[in-house]
DNA sequence: TTCATGCTTCGATGGTAGCCGAAGCATTGC
DNA sequence: GCAATGCTTCGGCTACCATCGAAGCATGAA
């Protein structure tokens, strides 16, 4: 059962060094879950055999990675589920700073940046919330046409909702999710604030000088 | 960690039996996982602990439902990757052959009838599927345009693909996802076809009469 | 060849957690 | 009141599995 897999601490541990989408070797993921190498590759092998990674080999190296975005997105809603209860582990969601700071979840803007938006959105009555469901206002509508040029028809789907809320895996908040999550993320990208990492796999999210400069002019918090 | 409650055979089988959304009484639980009732108990105060289910109290019942639908999400998603790399649990899949039938996964059909429709529409060169990906031919078209009125503008979504194999939980086996899966299940509700059942919480789809024999006509298999 | 590094396999140990029997509460029914 | 049902708590047993030391294979470097 693939549960249990995930359900071990130091494999956990291993899977959540590996969420960034970047390969580490055995030694590495080792270190990462505070084990002796034989251990480890003794869970390794079992993760292997469960589907949640792939190896690699390079030299005298074992390369491993999440085998792909669907593993990544189960391990994201569980840390999710974990998340809103409280009932996390200590040592808790990525470590690497900039995955914190800004990913992609499915389609959208996730990561502290991601939090921030939706925070200030919520504050300026861009949008109005109640637990999971989010709301545009006419207000959010103008903002949006004039700032990002999104028009309420582009967000139209007969069975998506235009706005949702998606509790972050890093901060353990809501961000913005649906198609408005998807067509402003889309936005940040054609206007070159912000990028996918190169780096195969990653679902880091850079912003560029500028794009930073814009997106915190829009919806900073002025605490950067 | 929730992963670890989800992780236990037991448990897991509670769950698994909480799927199709209904509630169940503790002792209900207990014989679904094939344990006595004290070790049942232990195990149900877990799962309320971890967040994954929610009691009511109803006389000198006890009946415990999954939380939501994120729980019943990610525990579809944990079954997605079990089944894909053949490392399931022996007891597999939803008993009730309602669920196993028809149910919803997300926005679009899932179940036998599901992976039924999909493979029909591969068989007669509706669409071409390569692994994950699918696409809808131009015989396709025609035929959704003749017996659903579903016109491809209807489809068109800047982000979430037309089509999607999405892996069936019960079956094994793919069913269809994406735009045209959701649009055709609105049509399938729309024509009175089918409907989600009235209990609530339930994934269930329920096919009319009428609608069961026009669904027949048009992905039947011959088996039924 | 010889040595060092990275990783795996083997064997033994220990802690944890699932499990059940028995007893204890609560609720319902008589 | 008393008994029956449904569920929980307690205590002890057992089995599993994570863990590590030591040894065994590979690969690469000298």
């Amino acid at each position: 059962m693939v549960a249990a897999l995930v359900g071990d601490p130091a494999r956990a541990n291993m899977l959540t060094a590996l969420m960034n989408g970047r390969a580490l070797t055995a030694s590495e993921l080792a270190q990462e879950a505070g084990i002796t190498p034989q251990t480890a590759s003794s869970h390794l092998s079992k993760l292997e055999a469960g589907g949640l990674v792939e190896p690699e080999k390079q030299g005298r190296h074992r390369y491993y990675r999440l085998t792909d975005d669907d593993v990544a997105g189960v391990l994201e809603g569980l840390a999710g589920l974990a998340a809103r209860t409280g009932h996390m582990r200590v040592r808790t969601g990525p470590k690497d700073p900039a995955l914190r700071r800004a990913r992609i979840c499915y389609d959208h803007l996730a990561g502290d940046l991601g939090v921030q938006m939706l925070d200030t959105m919520r504050e300026r009555n861009l949008v109005k919330q109640k637990k999971q469901d989010i709301e545009l206002t006419a207000e959010g509508e103008r903002f949006l046409a004039r700032h990002l040029q999104i028009s309420p028809d582009m967000l139209a789907h007969p069975r998506r909702p235009v706005c949702k809320a998606c509790l972050d895996w890093s901060e353990r908040r809501h961000h913005l999710a649906g198609t408005l999550g998807a067509t402003m993320m889309q936005r940040f990208t054609e206007l070159k604030w912000a990028a996918r990492d190169a780096t195969p796999g990653s679902r880091v999210v850079n912003f560029t000088r500028t794009g930073e400069k814009q997106f915190a002019a829009l919806f900073g918090n002025g605490k950067d």
